[in-house]
DNA sequence: AATGAATGAGCCTTCATTCAT
DNA sequence: GATGAATGAAGGCTCATTCAT
């Protein structure tokens, strides 16, 4: 009947291994999701654990969000770096398709598994990298490795935590609502933040 | 014949909830890691659910590692910034009983239960004031509000990313160690980046 | 602190068992009503068995609906028969104190336990030999055993189906409702039925 | 390997569930009966209260005793209403599996549950109306409703004492027994108490 | 190739009972 | 004497997996 049953059986679990994480989900929600049986999952993907590994590969391959080459245009660093931020935080906090890979990062960060590597490899160190090279080219030349990697990790953490912290932040501040014009001045307050020490780095040398 | 009992499920519980999170965590590991049987569980403390409620409230009040009244010292609020980081970061990195809340936390965020509430009325809110206030007073007067908090986040997210990233900073740099000097050049370097970024916001005004 | 404690577990106990049976009815529920606990019934009755027992034990001694002495009045027997059925189906349809050892009974005849046999013969003997007597003056002297029998289960029987029977009835007829007024015409309509069933016997004879 | 295990389920739950009643009967014991495991009954029937119901249903459905159609015999209504006291009585003395059904009646009386409704009406009011039928056609026209029920109510409650009193019986007499003949004479004491009283009506009125 | 049927393992919970005080 | 604490047994249910078709 349905030729693509593979198919949809990954589209399901991505949606529902992003929700629940690896454990607490179960073959029937995806099933159930996919419009199959169960005896479907374990035909196809052998057992649950290859079936998420599974489901991750095809996710990062299927992820339309990867990121533009900032390099490519010929933008002065700072302009690269402002780019960067913006859609590494859009990225995350669209509610469709695309987060559900950084709500998998999620899971396995509190709950590492193997597969971990590949999403490392495959999604974030190309992106890591690219946001390296950003930061190099803003930094003293010959700085310490160390400090690279420090205000590399400063930039993504102050991105991250719009992401993971949510639950969080809607606690501390009920009132809180990122819009489109609170998450163009958050783009620019991290933006600033990171220039700024970026910036001292040079007043240090 | 052992006494002590729902102390000891408590203390079993803490470490098994935080390696595993909610769902993944069974009552038998945590019975048998305390050295009782299933039943204790429910009878000290109903069942799975309150448990877990328990368990987390117990937590909070062993925390040890309250923070410090920052204000008390007559610091300045640079310092008092810098005293801020050095002992946020350091309460998460330590691998003791000290880091199994920021653990909890994790799952917490992965999968939000309703413990949520209490963990960021107990805990996460009481130490965001601090930090508020030490960067209140770093800030130009009449800041708007949503400056003070994307600041006290900024602030936040690059501490946390070290305690949550650090499965993926292991496999993004296999060769990095936190030993007690480099903690103290990451401390310098967020408090430096943190108060470049406060600092230009004066400049704008 | 309480000193009846066993009085108090037994009227909670005659409570419980009436409503849900011996199976269903569980020890928590006794000594929540009875406001102590679990260890006092272990300690006061041994065991749940036996805690049964003694609370139908209890429960017959304590009935205030003992039978009135049908033949102590120098009534006639029809007289005395009508006020049997009076009586009989009265007690059963009481909302009360006097209906629990029904419910007993109720329970007792779907799942048959050994205390069966000291309820029939505290209980049901002492009832059904009176009723016995009234019919024997009723019937034609010289009647046979079997006919003796049939004519008081026939008495009986139609009485205790508006005992057992009410489930059943509320679903046949909703708008059923057995008020005082409606009692009395039962109470004729058993009694003119088993009067004339007894007297035909007279004219087949 | 074993075939028609839902049936062979449904066979065993109807004895266990007509011997213990649904709170006492346990899945084991079925599936123990019906030669498979207990994770077939969640498999088939989704939990045990939805089991209970359907084992109610099959039990119905596979009730060969049905009522003959008393009215279609071209009999006088007294011939009915012997012809109905006789099935109905046999019906239930029976030892066999039409009598499963009737266990589980007395069952449901001493603790109702919500399968009760559909036994009322798959069962027990098709019945009660060709009942109903016949004994109106022996009441004077225009009788009262009332009275035409209090009439069903007493030739079902005479019938339906020795299937539910039974216990009580073999205590109070010891030395009963039922063989075919004593059967027959029941049969005609019950239409004989019955038809007086229904005659005794149109006496009164 | 694909699936309905079946199953063993494990989980949470409840219960009656026992024990130590 | 009386009770809080503790426990073994069992129950219902879920889940991932396997099997026969």
């Amino acid at each position: 009947m349905a030729t693509d049953t593979p198919q949809r059986l990954l589209d399901a679990a991505l949606d529902v291994f992003a929700e629940q994480g690896y454990q607490a989900a179960t073959i029937q929600q995806i099933v159930k999701r996919a419009g199959t049986n169960i005896a479907a999952v374990n035909y196809h993907f052998r057992d649950k654990a290859n079936f998420y590994a599974e489901v991750i590969v095809y996710g990062c391959e299927k992820d339309s969000s990867a990121p533009p080459d900032f390099m490519q245009d010929n933008l002065q660093p700072e302009q690269q770096l402002l780019a960067f931020i913006q859609w590494f935080l859009q990225r995350g906090l669209k509610i469709g398709k695309e987060s559900l890979l950084d709500q998998i990062h999620m899971q396995e960060l509190a709950n590492p598994s193997p597969v971990l590597d590949k999403v490392v490899e495959k999604l974030i160190r190309p992106v890591h990298l690219q946001l390296r090279d950003i930061v190099a080219a803003l930094l003293p030349e010959n700085c310490a490795e160390e400090t690279l990697r420090f205000h590399c990790f400063s930039v993504i953490g102050q991105c991250n935590l719009y992401k993971i912290g949510k639950p969080i932040m809607t606690r501390l501040y009920p009132d809180i609502e990122l819009d489109e014009q609170a998450m163009q001045r958050l783009v620019q307050h991290i933006y600033s933040v990171s220039l700024a020490g970026i910036r001292a780095e040079h007043a240090q040398s």
